[in-house]
DNA sequence: GCGGATCAC
DNA sequence: TATGGTGATCCGC
């Protein structure tokens, strides 16, 4: 990047100065208790403690991107304003009517969220805190009082930063058990008002209380009154409410009056509309940073202003953020409020952030340790993953994922690293030489296999005797048995209704047609890793002890690899080996299967600490009202 | 389907 | 000295 020499007249530089000040504020700045601060101030010394810093640096560049793909956007406006815009304020006007037929006004949704929640347990232990400015979380501020915040300190900002602009401020660590514990008595009040409530964090949730006022004789106010009165005597904890029609509604009231304050938007449609009308877009939840300079670069500041500018909108952010926005100038949300364990999971993932790090070991051992921390969450939550992704971050804040589909789903951190080392290997010749300063692994397209009663619920019944459990195996250890078992198959018999069935039979089809897509994209690989030239190996780093070349047995192809490195990819050969083999059965085509290899077992790799984790475990969190 | 990007908490 | 982890979704290609 090239440092421009930024004088102060220069009106661009000045402008561009100033979104990335905005946007070094960090994405909280919404939250409450930043009123009566000086933000410019504040934006000022954030600012200068960051300048010339990596992550500056990397924030800056983002910073022009966004401003370059904003310059795109307005000319694609002024090219759009040249033409005869009817039939797009048409047909938003007719999208609009059928959106206005969904209104649903009979309900009363409420959303609560706990304020300043790790910061309140805290002071419950230690009073003497609730004079003075604090945050917890250490290297980056997780939360913090509303002392801390009148000197402009926020959750989200590096802890350096933070003291900058509040010397005195006192930083407490994590504890999550406490914040779960408060959670825990905070969440036996509120399900007496909606069984059904919808935990949305471990701070905030959803009620629908409908029924819970008629059924009380109350109005929807004194009830959420009783509410907040109720938990704040019992937990010690206040809580701020919004209650509206719809949940998008509920969540934007509930900030209104923080902390410790409530907002009722009558369900009446005139009051809804002149509420979003003057409503700046910031508020609406979806609607960030980014999205938000986008649109006030079109001229959209409230939500009122997109039904000024619905003709430009699906053409200059596409359909689903139209519909989106449309439904913010309207004020219609979802009224449904519903257990946050019925919605189904997409995927499991960990990552974390270390001291810079390169050399080929030493990112293979922190890759073993990923796979490793994976494979813990996989058995947790009791799921195996079709597709697998590497995510990476430059010692330059640069992130960048790739992903592969493995020849069956796939939990054990065997598996998981062996199927990810390609990806590492791919990304280190994209950049050579590369230092990262994160690494994580997720599994998407997840394959359940939930313990019985689980199974059960959604309408699986056990086999007989086939009963898993023992009392007397630890759990880790009970978890990974059934995963065996079940790895085997047939542990599950599905109640014979015909969609199930329907479903199983697809799936089965679309594990077929997954073997074949992973075959080839693998071919893919090795087409491009020897495109052209004869296996051309890679500029080996200094640091790698080992240098060596192998033929592999099983590809034939001369490797230049540390010992560690033949045994990972005659493991790799190995695997697509059993994807042709597969291939073949199914297909009846094709070569005969090769002769198999017996490969080294990877030793295991004792690892230095380097990790500086700065926050709590955050996965904890999903262990909350579920 | 993949990879980048945004968003919430 | 120095800026998080988990999960979801959307878009362009």
């Amino acid at each position: 990047m090239s440092p421009a020499p930024a004088t102060d007249k220069d009106p661009e530089t000045e402008t561009e100065h100033d979104t990335l000040k905005y946007s070094l504020l960090g994405p909280s700045l919404t939250k409450s208790g930043q009123d009566n601060v000086d933000q410019q101030k504040v934006s000022e010394i954030i600012y200068n403690a960051s300048k010339g810093s990596k992550f500056f640096n990397n924030e800056e560049n983002r910073d022009k991107n966004l401003t370059a793909k904003i310059e795109k956007i307005l000319a694609k406006k002024k090219e759009l304003e040249k033409l005869d815009l009817a039939h797009d304020i048409r047909k938003a006007d007719d999208c609009i009517a059928e959106l206005e037929l969904s209104r649903d006004l009979s309900q009363s949704v409420v959303h609560i969220d706990c304020d300043a929640f790790y910061a309140a347990c805290e002071e419950l232990d230690r009073p003497e805190l609730k004079e003075v400015p604090f945050s917890v979380g250490k290297g980056v501020l997780t939360t913090c009082n509303y002392h801390a915040r009148k000197f402009g300190c926020r959750s989200g900002m590096a802890g350096f930063v933070a003291k900058k602009l509040c010397p005195q401020l006192i930083q407490v660590p994590l504890n999550f058990e406490k914040y779960t514990a408060k959670a825990q008595e905070v969440r036996e009040i509120i399900v007496d008002y909606d069984p059904r409530f919808e935990s949305a964090s471990i701070d905030e949730a959803y009620l629908n209380i409908t029924e819970y006022c008629s059924m009380n004789d109350i109005s929807p106010e004194d009830a959420v009154q009783q509410l907040r009165r109720e938990v704040h005597e019992k937990t010690k904890i206040t809580i701020s409410a919004g209650i509206a029609a719809n949940a998008k509604l509920a969540k934007i009231c509930s900030n209104q009056n923080k902390p410790n304050g409530q907002f009722r938007l009558a369900n009446d449609r005139n009051v809804i509309m002149a509420f979003m009308r003057d409503l700046p877009t910031r508020k609406v939840n979806g609607i960030g940073r980014v999205f938000e300079r986008e649109l006030d670069a079109i001229g959209v500041k409230t939500c009122g202003d997109i039904y000024t500018y619905r003709q430009y909108i699906s053409k200059l952010f596409g359909e689903k953020a139209f519909t989106f926005l449309m439904q913010c100038y309207l004020g219609l949300g979802r009224t449904k409020v519903q257990p946050a364990e019925e919605y189904e999971r997409k995927s499991v993932g960990t990552e974390s952030t270390f001291g810079d790090m390169s050399g080929h070991i030493e990112l293979r051992d922190k890759l073993r340790q990923t796979a490793e921390e994976l494979e813990k969450d996989m058995l947790r939550t009791q799921f195996k993953g079709r597709t697998l992704c590497l995510k990476v971050k430059l010692h330059t804040y640069e992130v960048f994922t790739r992903q592969v589909i493995p020849p069956k789903a796939i939990y054990l951190a065997d598996d998981l690293y062996k199927f990810s080392v390609p990806m590492l290997t791919r990304l280190e010749q994209e950049f050579p030489g590369m230092k990262l300063r994160l690494m994580g692994l997720r599994c998407t397209n997840l394959v359940s296999m939930k313990k019985p009663d689980t199974m059960a619920f959604f309408g699986f019944k056990k086999r007989p005797g086939t009963d898993l459990d023992s009392s007397d195996i630890p759990d880790d250890e009970q978890l990974k048995r059934k995963a065996d078992v079940l790895d085997k198959d047939g542990q599950w018999e599905a109640i014979p209704a015909e969609l199930l069935f329907e479903d199983a039979e697809r799936q089965e089809r679309e594990e077929e047609f997954e073997e074949l897509e992973t075959l080839s994209q693998l071919e893919e690989v090795d087409k491009r890793r020897h495109h052209g030239k004869e296996v051309v190996p890679n500029p080996r780093k200094q640091d790698s002890p080992v240098e060596e070349w192998w033929d592999c047995p099983i590809c034939l192809r001369p490797q230049v690899a540390s010992e560690k490195e033949f045994n990972e990819h005659i493991d790799l050969c190995l695997s697509r080996q059993t994807i042709r083999n597969a291939v073949q059965e199914t297909s009846g085509a094709g070569r005969p299967p090769r002769e198999s290899t017996p490969s080294n077992k990877k030793s295991k790799t004792s690892e230095k600490s380097k990790d500086k984790t700065v926050l709590g475990d955050p996965k904890q969190r999903r262990l909350f009202f579920g």
